[in-house]
DNA sequence: TGTACATCAGTGAACGCGCGTTCACTGATGTAC
DNA sequence: TGTACATCAGTGAACGCGCGTTCACTGATGTAC
């Protein structure tokens, strides 16, 4: 029973999209074909119309996860009034809610260790997804000269990966939401410190 | 052919210790028993003899894991003279060499995403882990209240993962280095200001 | 526009393979007398 | 201390299972005339 060209665009749409929240939210090794075919409503066997190979679905679905996490980052931004700026980012980023949701957040935190193993076409998915995220917030440190943007972006972003990654490790939720919380303060105080700085200067 | 009880004891060493290593080297799904008992040299029948089940290696894999990064981390910070304290901790561990040694090095980078979908034997192993490490950062920044140096420490480790994670990623050799070099002159600076501070202030 | 046919998305059975785990067996170690 | 026997670390074959991938088949879609 063939589809429509529009029917079959829409289907392989879903299955990279199942693919992305499936990958984050139990893995890309545990996360068996048959498996991920059946939450997009398919059986295993018509996998193949879509892609070459199981490989060829990690790349595109991590482009898929580093793209949506890209744009919700945007979105955060780019609010007005109070939140908005890396206020914005962060708060989504460095909250307990991101924490209990892999499916939907950060890929370089869910797949993280599996991606620094990944093939070629996987790594550079990510890593234009990396570079988007440090241009992004360098944006957010506007004023400073742009390296010394980038520079402050790579080290927030840094902090943001890491927090989250041992938020998630954690057992003790105490601590668990401590990281958050420090983490987020940290980066928020040294931004403003920064930005009213600039502000300043300016007058 | 049954082994004496120090060589039985030895065995079981020895393949936690292979373990450790093959586990942050190809990662845990994707290193088979057969393949981590050859590596220690032994077949994969005798397994059984020593673990009730691979998830048992695991937890104990993670506790020798995070055992030797602590304590390469404490025998970094009493180093005398320069590189001493927070400066030596995070010139091993912001290095391209540490980025470049996956089986030897952090467990929490090599491993964070599949350990946080872990058992609880193997998370509460690794929580440990992380605790003895943010007290023992937090000993580097002495001299603060002990709430404020811990606050200091979580950002600080944050900072640590998420720079190595990211290091590890990015295809981009140049960016890879940058990536660990600002996150270490960001800490560093931040430890400088800290510690000079609190030395003035005891005058 | 209507008809005949090629295409191909999706199904479900089957493939070889490596996984974690079990088991009968071997033979040196440790123990009981 | 010497002997007889139970223990058990390690071997290698075998287990069921789920993996990624292939394939013959179905039947609606798209195309050629």
């Amino acid at each position: 029973m063939k589809k429509s060209k529009a029917e079959t665009a829409q289907t392989r749409g879903r299955i990279v999209q199942t693919a992305s929240e499936e990958f984050r939210e139990n893995g890309i090794d545990a996360t068996g074909l048959s498996e991920l075919m059946a939450a997009a409503g398919l059986t295993h066997g018509g996998f193949y119309r879509h892609f070459e190979s199981k490989a060829q679905l990690v790349a595109e679905a991590c482009t898929a996860g580093m793209g949506s996490l890209v744009a919700s980052c945007e979105t955060a931004a780019s609010k007005v009034g109070k939140n908005s700026g890396l206020e914005g980012v962060l708060a989504n980023y460095l909250s307990t809610k991101h924490r209990d949701n892999r499916a939907t957040g950060c890929p370089l935190v869910a797949l993280g260790s599996e991606l620094a193993r990944g093939d070629e076409s996987t790594r550079s998915a990510v890593s234009e997804g990396v570079i988007a995220l440090i241009d992004l917030i360098a944006q957010q440190y506007g004023g400073a000269r742009p390296k010394t943007a980038r520079s402050r972006a790579m080290v927030a972003l840094s902090t943001m990966v890491g927090a989250l990654t041992l938020s998630r490790l954690i057992v003790d939720e105490n601590l668990s939401a401590a990281i958050l919380r420090d983490a987020h303060k940290h980066l928020i105080e040294g931004w403003r410190a920064i930005v009213s700085g600039y502000h300043r200067s300016k007058h």
